[in-house]
DNA sequence: CAGAATCCTATTTGATACTG
DNA sequence: CAGTATCAAATAGGATTCTG
């Protein structure tokens, strides 16, 4: 019984939310609303700046964010999720519920891990 | 206000999915039920032997697929779903769902791009 | 049959310096 | 402030050959 890879829409998201720092750019805008790239590039520790306009350019290609440029000096550039990139909203839930609830599958396999190097 | 990455799960759920064939082995093996490597080999169009036995390492490491070998000769693995596995049904058919949903977004989308090359 | 091993290419991510 | 540009490192993926 052959599967047809076309028939399959999983990807169609699953693309979407892969980046290293996709995710949490996108909790962050669902959370937080509109933000600037200086308010993103601060409260999300660890990322570059290259890192965040790549990832930032790649949502907005998806329609998932929007960017809005102000024509001012210095410049400002705000970053909002559209409602299209709001329907991913309850994809992004069920995996952090799924992530909270199988903590402890993590944690035991850890443990496991760690009696297997005595 | 600044989020803490380390309160975000989401990345547990999306770091078992990522994989380029990762997705569709285990829609593969939820819909088809236990496997043997040679049948997914053929039913899994271009997917090569070592990509499927890398994808299926790495599934099997995080508990998600059993594995499990028969001491015949010639040799017989089989591969089934976990149920701690299945547990990951609901995420992937809510992004199918989601895929299945947006498919006309997608399409138009396209559309806008042929415009902009005329 | 179910892989392991090797080699190679492509993509992703990161560090750093520069700019309108 | 919000980027670009360049280079380097790391990771993912693929083609091919070999083996118990």
């Amino acid at each position: 019984m052959e599967i047809e890879p076309q028939l399959c829409r999983v990807e169609d998201a699953l693309g979407i939310l892969v980046g290293k720092w996709k995710p949490i750019i996108l909790l962050y805008l669902l959370k937080n609303g509109t933000q600037r790239f200086s308010e993103l590039k601060t409260n999300i520790p660890g990322i570059t700046q290259k890192m965040l306009t790549n990832q930032l350019r790649e949502l907005e290609e998806e329609d998932i964010i929007r960017r809005v440029v102000y024509p001012v000096v210095p410049p400002k550039v705000e970053y909002s999720i559209t409602d299209y990139g709001r329907t991913l909203e309850p994809i992004l839930n069920a995996m952090h519920n799924w992530g909270e609830k199988h903590l402890l599958h993590k944690q035991q396999k850890m443990s496991q891990n760690r009696e297997m190097l005595k």
